[in-house]
DNA sequence: GGTGTAACTGAGACTCAGTATCATTCGGAC
DNA sequence: GTCCGAATGATACTGAGTCTCAGTTACACC
C-alpha cells in the first residue's frame, strides 16, 4: 500500500514544489484502493472541500503518471484509470467487481514477446498488458 | 487483407440490414492499412462526398467491434483506433512508425496467464495486450 | 411488384474528459 | 524578508463519443 508520505516524497526527490494542492491529492491517491479515474478525484476533493481546482488534479496526475508513482490503465470499457504503484515495470491484474489490483511482475511474460518478435520480425519497444477478473475474496461472496 | 465483401457479409450473416451507409463504411475500412481511428473516417467520408453522417460512423464501428470484424486498439497516446480482423482471438502488433499492425495468436500467452491465476489467485476472464514496435520494412528503411 | 414496419439514417444538440490560457499565489533558494 | 519561476484555480475551449428525433429504407411477406 502507497502512503502519503510516499507520494508526497515522489515531488519532493524529482524536484517538484511540495504544495496544498499535491499532498491534498496525494492524499486522496493513498486513501483509495483499487484503482480511480480522474472525475472520482475530482468529485472526492470536491465532496471534502479541498478547494483543489480539476485542471490541477488532472495536471498532478500527469506528473505522477511521469514519474511512474502511478500507472495509467484502459479499463475494458473505454474508460481511463490510474493505480498507485511501485515504479518498478510491472503490470497489474484488475478485480472487475471490486477494483482492487494486484501488480504483477513479467516473468515469463518477457519470453513470449521474445517469440512474438522472431515469428514476426517486429522490433517490439513497448507494450500495453492489463488483466482483468475477479479477486480471490470476490470469488468467495 | 480483409474485404469490402466480408466486412457486408458480416453485417448480413449477423442479421444487420446492409445498407449504403455501411457498403461505403465497410469500403473506407477496407481500404486502410493500418490502423485508423473514428476520426478518420469521418474526415474519410466527408472527403469523398459520401453523405455518411458522423454519427452512423461510430455506430457502425460499434457493431462491427461487437461483431468482431474488427478490433478496437488504445494506442499508446490514449487514442482509440481500429484494426481490420479475423475474428479468432488473437493480438496485435502495431507498427509505431507506419501503424500497420500484424495478427499474433496467442500460443505462450495462455501459459502466462495460467502462471500469473495460480500466483495471484485471481481468475483472469479478460485482457488487453497490445503490441507497439516497427516492422520489418520501416526497419530496413 | 406492392406494402408495412422495424431497423436504420443524418443532423444537430448535448455531455464530459481532457487541455489551454492567464492573472494570481506561493514554495523555497538566497 | 525578498524574489522569481513554478504552481494554482477559474474559466473557456476542444474534440470524442452519445442521444434524440423526424424522416428514410431494407426486406419479409404477400
Amino acid at each position: 500500500m502507497i502512503s502519503t508520505l510516499d507520494l508526497s516524497a515522489t515531488f519532493d526527490d524529482a524536484g517538484y514544489r511540495l504544495t496544498d494542492a499535491r499532498r491534498s491529492i496525494a492524499e486522496l491517491i493513498a486513501s483509495r484502493r483499487g484503482h480511480f479515474t480522474a472525475a472520482d478525484l475530482v468529485a472526492e476533493a470536491r465532496r471534502r472541500r479541498l478547494g483543489v481546482g480539476r485542471a490541477t488534479i488532472f495536471r498532478t496526475l500527469e506528473v505522477l503518471t511521469e514519474l511512474r508513482a502511478i500507472e495509467r490503465l484502459d479499463l475494458p470499457n473505454g474508460e481511463h484509470a490510474y493505480v498507485a504503484c511501485e515504479p518498478a515495470h510491472h503490470h497489474h491484474v484488475v478485480c472487475s467487481s471490486c477494483g482492487r489490483s494486484r501488480d504483477v511482475d513479467d516473468a515469463g511474460w518477457r519470453a513470449v514477446v521474445r517469440d512474438i518478435e522472431q515469428r514476426t520480425g517486429y522490433r517490439i519497444d513497448d507494450h500495453r498488458l492489463e488483466l482483468f477478473g475477479r479477486c480471490p475474496s470476490c470469488q468467495a461472496a
